[in-house]
DNA sequence: TTTTTTAATTGCTTTTGTCAAACAGATTTT
DNA sequence: AAAATCTGTTTGACAAAAGCAATTAAAAAA
């Protein structure tokens, strides 16, 4: 993949700039005679609970075996770790952290937090916020083991100001990206949103948000348009968090919130092109009743009905 | 300002990780004898042009002053700085790079640049943008002197897919917070919209998009409602781009746009309480032709009604 | 003028980190 | 099975990075 030149030079501005934060951050480590090195081999034998090896942490953390000799001596000495020979190896150390070194760590993080706190102080919340997440972006694009996981997503069932403006922002960026429709289908999306919002009723309507942070990352609703049926909408994942499980567990909640309101269907209009989702619909249960071939957002798309029945 | 604790937890394991990463972006520097220190001298020196003291060295970078003397001893000996003694004060010295000095440091830059794009090869195009936007936030919430200049912001005049719905997105949530506005709200700007997009002609309707990065920060529209009457509407800046001169900006593009279109006179609707944007109507040449206390948005207003006739 | 303060330097020390050799257990080769 | 090789860890020697305290010289204050 080529590289972008404006992003290179923000990163080593980035970089450069985050070198002299990190002086300040890490300023505290001195008073418990701590090394950055050592801190790090502490978090790493934390992290790694029981099964750590001196040969994992030089791999892993890029120290110098000698110089990790050392600290790992005078960690034991200071009885901060503890060492168990390898049955299978004569030669390996099982590391582990005693309570002592828990402790320490904690007391460690304790006065980061403090330090941290200290920088955030002037920070409005907002501002504060938008730190947090701009900062979990970078991790989790750079670093391979910060990927998102289900536990970082939430659930909202309840629709605040801004949240229909941002899913059909979602709706037409992404659409016009992965499948290329026009400027109409988010116009479309806003005439749903706009008849939606008009007649918005929670004793028959319920809407889901799939969230991580404060942002929103995947949508579904249920729309009572009869006393039977309920027409579903606006169901959507963003790309950098599929394969979650999260379009699944949105579908469920929708499916379950149209039978807690005892509709006895449930159906929703989609495209042949849409395969991830149709397939998804297929599993849970709905079948296809209609279909028709026609340009739509710039394209020639088929329009097709999927239909489910609660009882 | 309180501080939250998950955002504390967030920036404690950003760094954390950064802590590591920072070694592997960082290690180019020993092929030049370089230490981290050395190299923020002579960055800071250059930043500095000419009026560069080693005190003002050690009040910014926080470097003992004994450490700092050798460092700049040997770049002296090195021909990297070069001294010149202060007319006014015999004790201190103004400190500034030899061309040999500026060498040095594009060279490292080049070789930090190529670490970098080393680190950014296996990323999408989408992701190093995105990565290059959160560093580019994280700095600016940080950094005072990071502050986001006007040179930063660009603009646009087409609607693409996506805006739309942030801009509605953006009226809501705004609204919400700073004015305290409700649902109902969001459903107006969306019902604005969908009569915009229905009717959407370019030759009679203008929008503009005030821009930073790929991020829509501020809005404008002037909406052709008859032959000689345009309705400005969503003008609207993020309140963290405020106080740059963006929404005169905007508003200045947007009465142009009227003008250009030969519309006679641009209405619009606002309330009273919307201070900061009645005041630049005014200063505009807008003068008040309706108002009519109601309720609105769940709460009591004033809703104002302004004219301005373009010839 | 004397005293105090301030900008920078120097001497001494500790901490941090690197490199190469040594060592001991494990694995492979002969 | 003995020798050779490889691997995980330790040790010795050393260099670089950084901090602390005392010193010097010019400036400012008393």
């Amino acid at each position: 993949m080529s590289v972008n030149p404006e992003v290179v030079r923000e990163v080593s501005e980035f970089n450069n700039y985050y070198n002299s934060l990190a002086e300040l951050l890490n300023r505290h480590l001195a008073d418990n005679n701590l090394s950055l090195s050592g801190l790090r081999v502490l978090v790493k034998l934390r992290e790694e609970e029981d099964q750590c090896t001196a040969g994992k942490l030089i791999a892993n953390l890029g120290i110098d075996g000698g110089y990790l000799s050392r600290i790992l001596k005078t960690f034991e000495t200071n009885q901060l770790i503890s060492k168990r020979k390898s049955t299978m190896d004569g030669r390996t150390w099982y590391l582990q952290l005693t309570p002592k070194g828990r402790k320490l760590l904690e007391i460690l993080e304790e006065g980061s937090a403090q330090q941290v706190s200290q920088l955030l102080e002037p920070l409005g919340t907002e501002q504060q916020l938008a730190l947090a997440g701009a900062m979990k972006t970078v991790r989790h694009i750079l670093s391979d083991d910060a990927k998102i996981s289900a536990d970082d997503i939430t659930f909202r069932r309840d629709l605040q100001p801004g949240d229909a403006g941002f899913i059909m922002h979602m709706h037409g960026s992404l659409y016009a990206k992965e499948a290329g429709y026009n400027l109409d289908y988010e116009a479309h999306i806003c005439k749903t949103f706009y008849e939606f919002l008009e007649a918005y009723n929670s004793s028959k309507d319920q809407v889901f948000l799939a969230m991580h942070g404060n942002q929103i990352i995947g949508s579904i609703a249920v729309l009572g348009h009869s006393r039977y049926a309920t027409q579903m909408r606006w169901f959507l994942v963003h790309p950098d968090y599929r394969g979650l499980g999260i379009g699944q567990r949105l579908l469920t909640e929708a499916i379950n919130a149209a039978k807690e309101k005892l509709f006895q269907k449930i159906y929703l209009i989609t495209t042949a092109q849409q395969v991830p989702a149709t397939t998804l619909f297929k599993k849970n249960g709905f079948r296809k009743s209609g279909e028709k071939h026609m340009p739509m957002w710039g394209l020639q798309l088929t329009e097709e009905r999927y239909e489910i029945d609660l009882i």
